[in-house]
DNA sequence: TAGGCCATCTGGTCCT
DNA sequence: AGGACCAGATGGCCTA
């Protein structure tokens, strides 16, 4: 997600002349059931399959430096099982990923974005998120309507944000970024 | 083509 | 000892 200032302006155009931008959530893509399915048929495996190729070439997707330790004649030897071990630990680490990744999944659909913003990167993710929540207690400690607060809470972060640039970090900016897309994205 | 994002592999560390 | 978690390294894919 990028934050240009022309999304965030046309957005805010449009919200001032009433005309409330259309919200949807990211569709549920779970993950990948083949995926899921063939990691399931690795993992019960029984025999030492190694998934990569001969010596010095590249498996299909892409090796990491240490593989390339295997065939270092100069690296110290490796105790018997080392390779089976290491395929166990690659399997397991990629189960673990999945989970994550099926974790940001998750997540990416209970925060507002743009029917045309494309897929939020799991750091997005995580600061939408952040800046969701945040806005989310907001509204709860003003005991207000939320409509009505997100929309007067834009209003009155457009004012402050034309009243303070002159001295607004790029960080403080970020932030408020941040807060603006949310709350432009919660109305419709 | 550079930069961002991501998946994968790997070795190290900590925990059970 | 084995699993979970983590961070570094690397290469592939995509976009501006």
């Amino acid at each position: 997600m990028k934050f240009k200032s022309s999304l965030l302006d046309s957005q805010v155009a449009n919200l001032s002349t009433n005309t409330i931008p259309d919200f949807l959530l990211w569709d549920e893509a779970g993950p990948s059931d083949q995926l899921d399915t063939l990691l399931l048929d690795c993992s019960s495996l029984t025999d030492p399959f190694i998934p990569w190729p001969a010596q010095g070439q590249e498996a299909g997707g892409s090796a990491g430096p240490a593989a390339g330790a295997e065939l270092d004649s100069s690296a110290p030897p490796r105790p018997p099982g080392h390779l089976r071990q290491r395929h166990a630990a690659n399997i397991r680490e990629r189960k673990r990923m999945i989970n994550i990744n099926s974790a940001f999944d998750q997540l990416r659909s209970h925060v507002p974005t743009f029917p045309y913003e494309k897929r939020l990167s799991k750091i997005d993710t995580l600061r939408l998120a952040i800046a969701y929540i945040a806005l989310l207690g907001e509204i709860l400690l003003s005991g207000c309507d939320p409509k009505s607060y997100v929309e007067q809470c834009l209003k009155n972060g457009l004012q402050s944000q034309q009243q303070a640039a002159w001295n607004t970090t790029g960080e403080q900016m970020y932030i408020y970024n941040l807060h603006s897309y949310v709350i432009i994205a919660i109305l419709r």
